[in-house]
RNA sequence: UCCUCAGUAGCUCAAUGGUAGAGCAUUCGGCUGUUAACCGAAGGGUUGUAGGUUCGAGUCCUACCUGAGGAGCCA
């Protein structure tokens, strides 16, 4: 008796066949005696159509008296139609509501216009529009295709620890744990100094997780809590990393418009921005970039890190992301290794991705002399014991080595073209907002 | 932490220092192909908080709260 359950992404099979989608009323639109449910179930829309001659009086009664985001199960015969949006229609036969949202408390997001604020006080609900949908899909493509990436090229994945004894870079301010008998504990910033040990354990490794950083920042690019994936590869260096860089990114946004292209026109991305990114992207020095900007009006010096008007103007001439590399030691983490020519720049490489989107991955070549590695803790002023199986991998077989992080957030906000990082992971943690 | 801007109905926004308004949402009525449907009607307000100026403050001043954008720092 009951019609087979099937999803919205499944309709175009089942054409002239009776079915029942779960799902949730998305909006509904009325016209006396036939009315137009919208549906929604996670993997599409689906406009039904209810007619009130072809009805039962209590079914027809039922659908009208329907609320928006009440769940219900919808029963009927789907038709190919041009003028319902999936191109796919739902003629009812019966209805099962599961819950009618009362009319006294209705469902707040409307198919209106919201502001952020509310929005984001709503973010467990406003996940269920089209456009958190389509950004949340590329985000989940952008993740495998990285993750298929490393895993076709040899990297196996050995995550690295999210409670760290000390911090890794030194500078960065970290979310404090007080817990652990032995010492106070912090919430990672980066899992790259374990990656360079696993990488001397599995020649090529790559770790993917949630990242902290306690910063006051305050901008659309950044997170609190963002997730990064960072390569590290034994026997690397500078110029290995960016071919890898270069290539993840080449490699994601193809998959991205293979496999996403509906959810990136719904988010009105221009196709052919991302359809540019082949390679090879361009590569300046810093020595370069500083030039071009000075050029360009910024009032930045030799020495000096970019900020972010001066990295939107160095990348607004090119329409791939820009690779910029050797910066000066002294602005780069105390584990980049010299240029053994010019010992004032480190052999370090950023991402800049394009249209302003800013730094997406950020690496380099680790310095693996031991020597050299003890007399930069030491500068930074570092506490020795903390890093004493750090520097251990200097000792036991040490090789020029190198990977980079890359932002997931951000590489999704570039993909989409959208503004602000806050909307490319489910449930954002910034510096004044915790919940939902 | 600093700078700039904002806060009025559930939501998005109007309102020369002079009666608190509209659209959407909700309720009621109408409409058999709607596409953020449309048409008519109704209910809905301690104008972020506390002071101050003024005959009179949503509007001007001060402080605070909340949020947004940016700076610094970073992916």
């Amino acid at each position: 008796m009951s019609a087979p359950r099937i999803t919205i992404a499944e309709a175009a099979r089942h054409v002239g066949e009776t079915v029942s989608v779960p799902g949730w009323l998305y909006n509904m639109r009325k016209s006396g005696k036939i009315v137009f449910p919208l549906l929604r179930d996670g993997t599409g829309l689906m406009q039904c159509v209810a007619v009130k001659s072809a009805l039962p009086e209590a079914v027809f009664e039922t659908i009208k008296d329907l609320t928006q985001e009440s769940s219900l199960i919808m029963t009927g015969k789907i038709r190919a139609d041009e003028r319902a949006a999936g191109g796919y229609e739902m003629d009812v036969e019966s209805i099962e509501v599961i819950q009618r949202v009362p009319e006294s408390d209705p469902y707040p997001i409307t198919p209106k216009e919201h502001g952020v604020d509310f929005l984001m006080d709503h973010r467990h609900l406003w996940l269920r529009s089209q456009h958190q949908h389509a950004i949340a899909r590329v985000r989940h493509e952008v993740i495998k295709a990285v993750r298929d990436y490393f895993d076709s090229n040899g990297f196996t994945l050995v995550d690295t620890p999210i409670f760290t004894p000390a911090a890794c870079e030194g500078t960065t301010t970290l979310f404090e744990v007080n817990y652990f008998d032995d010492d106070k504990a912090y919430l990672t910033q980066s899992g790259q100094l374990y990656n360079e040990a696993t990488a001397m354990a599995f020649g090529k490794v790559y770790c993917f997780g949630p990242t902290f950083r306690a910063e006051k920042s305050k901008t659309r690019r950044h997170l609190t809590e963002f997730w990064m994936v960072e390569p590290e590869m034994a026997f690397a260096t500078l110029e290995d990393v960016k071919r890898v860089g270069e290539e993840l990114l080449i490699h994601t946004v193809k998959r991205v418009l293979e496999n996403r292209q509906p959810e990136l026109k719904l988010l009105g991305r221009d196709l052919s921005k991302l359809q540019a990114i082949q390679a090879p992207f361009p590569r300046i020095s810093y020595d370069e970039a500083v030039k071009i900007l000075q050029s360009k009006g910024s009032e930045i010096k030799w020495g000096g890190d970019f900020g972010n008007t001066d990295e939107t103007l160095l990348t607004q001439d090119y329409d791939r992301p820009l690779l910029v590399d050797r910066y000066p030691s002294h602005i780069k983490a105390f584990y980049f290794q010299p240029d053994l020519e010019r010992p004032e720049v480190a052999l370090a490489v950023d991402v800049l991705a394009p249209e302003g989107h800013g730094e997406i991955i950020g690496g380099g070549q680790r310095v693996h002399d031991p020597d050299l590695l003890l007399k930069r803790i030491q500068d930074e002023g570092l506490p020795m014991d903390a890093f004493q199986w750090y520097i251990d991998l200097r000792k036991y077989g040490t090789v020029p080595h190198g990977g980079f992080g890359m932002g997931i957030e951000r590489c999704v906000g570039w993909i989409c073209g959208i503004e602000h990082v806050r909307e490319t992971i489910a449930f954002p943690r910034m510096l004044y907002r915790l919940r939902p």
